[in-house]
DNA sequence: ACTCGGTCATACCTATGGAGTATAAGCATG
DNA sequence: CATGCTTATACTCCATAGGTATGACCGAGT
């Protein structure tokens, strides 16, 4: 049996009728006529009861059809299965994400991605920026949303969103007096809280920049890996904090979260960079199809 | 995409080496790679990744050999589904039983058969043997369980058992003083009930020529369809009745059975004798099981 | 009753392509 | 570096699927 005796059956079956069947299986009827005819003498059965002028189909040939149609149509969808696998469409796909992604890239990113590969199995990982680098390199996640610029050879980059840096201030602080943007000068005084400086993830570095620029060097008293961290420390009074703006969706007891005055800063500097990571070479057709989906260019 | 290389490539994806696979599906190496290629290409899709010393299944030939294998074993199923149809050992059997076959013959037949055709879907229709041939030639039934013998030219028949005759005797019958085999001779004087005569159901004429041969006529006061009828009306004090063995175990108060003496009475006359009856032409290869399974020559 | 139109089966030819042998090319392992 | 395994390529042969032409048969319609 063949694939071709078997659309022929089914064909066959359907239309009742061999010149019917021919037709609509694009060839004429003697070819038909002897492959159903060889394919009753290879199974030893006869599947079809025909004179010169009606085709029935015998219970044996109704047996083996219902079954042929099982196997074609298991065909067609294992064909269309593997199309979207290819196409990254359906298969499995490991999103790692870091710092305050959480609050705003990560959930419209992955609705909008579900909304049109609904095939995708995801399987989240939270990590710091500094881990996705390593996880996207061993395969450990496909995926990173993370705080752009990355430098890296192995790893591509696509930029989604940027927002600007809020400042993170204790209950009790002098510059909550006044409402309205607060200028990087005025936080000469004030100690900092801020993440720790990881290879690859640079705010730590960006921090010094914007201090220098407004002619002072800041006083850095805690470093911690994590937004919350960061700002659960300035809810404790121990100083104040610069955070890109959905750490303000932290709605943490004690902490207040006022604009950064951006006037005379470059943007580079004001604005945080957010986007996606993946491997140059042996990412999934899944993650490129997130990338092409979430963040076309 | 055909049959060959659907096997092909689940070769492939289970040996992990195209050499292996070709020894398996019993061709050499080379028009299997070109195979798979040719699939390959036909796709748009690679379904393995190869070097010279080792062959991974990709993501999208992973998703397209797991349906390739339910195509394949369906397609296996199909073939035997449709043999075991055509063997009468998948579909659907309708029996008709009729008189007292219930009480012996069609339990233990039914079983016998189920034992060892568990696929076939019986449908049961009780119907006086009459019923039962005209059901047989109109296809209404495949298989009738009745008394023989039969005397149709489309019908076949097999015995099967056969039993002796008994004789219901009401409550306060005289014969019922003594115990042991009533003679037919003793019964010269009773009233009789019986079934009804039927064409080609001949215990009616049976009994007449039991009688005769005892050297009288009976006196018949009732005539009705089934065993059930002709006992109840005994119990009711009516009369007596000859009937097969079997209908002893319709236990009824007020009757009582004794054996016949079958001294001097013909075999053909004492012993009554059940079986089988199928259309010569056009009966079902159920139909046709049945009859071997269950009463093999 | 007979012709006509439609059906499925048969005969035969052509050409596609599947299978084989021989061989090359590439990468591990010793 | 050589050997031995792998997969890929080149080329030939023939089995067979497909086509055209035709035959056999049956039912419908005149």
């Amino acid at each position: 049996m063949d694939l071709r005796q078997m659309r022929f059956v089914v064909a066959v079956a359907e239309e009742l009728s061999f010149t019917k069947a021919a037709a609509r299986c694009h060839v004429s009827q003697p070819p038909l006529s002897r492959a159903i005819r060889e394919l009753e003498e290879e199974l030893g059965l006869q599947l079809f009861e025909r004179d010169t002028h009606s085709v029935r189909v015998t219970l044996a040939g109704q047996a083996l059809i219902a079954d042929v149609r099982v196997a074609l149509s298991a065909l067609e969808k294992g064909v269309e299965s593997a199309r979207r696998t290819a196409a990254g469409l359906k298969g499995a796909l490991k999103i790692g994400f870091g710092g305050s992604t959480v609050y705003s890239l990560m959930p419209s990113l992955v609705r909008r991605f579900r909304s049109s590969a609904s095939d995708v199995d995801l399987e989240f990982s939270a990590m710091p920026v500094l881990s996705q680098i390593e996880a996207l390199r061993s395969g450990v996640i496909d995926i990173g949303l993370l705080r752009l610029p990355i430098f890296d050879e192995l790893i591509e980059t696509r930029f989604v969103h940027s927002e600007p840096l809020v400042v993170a201030l204790p209950e009790g602080h002098e510059l909550l007096s006044r409402s309205g943007p607060v200028a990087m000068s005025s936080l000469r005084t004030s100690k900092f809280i801020t993440y720790e400086p990881t290879r690859g993830f640079n705010f730590h570095s960006d921090l010094l920049a914007l201090c220098r620029l407004s002619g002072f060097n800041p006083e850095i008293t805690h470093q911690v890996p994590t937004t919350e961290a960061v700002v659960g420390i300035v809810a404790c009074g121990e100083g104040v904090a610069v955070l890109p703006a959905s750490a303000e969706r932290l709605r943490m007891k004690g902490v207040f979260f006022r604009p950064l005055n951006a006037k005379r800063i470059p943007e580079h500097l004001s604005q945080v960079r957010f986007g996606l990571a993946w491997c140059k070479e042996g990412a999934p057709a899944t993650a490129l199809q997130f990338v092409e989906r979430v963040a076309p260019l």
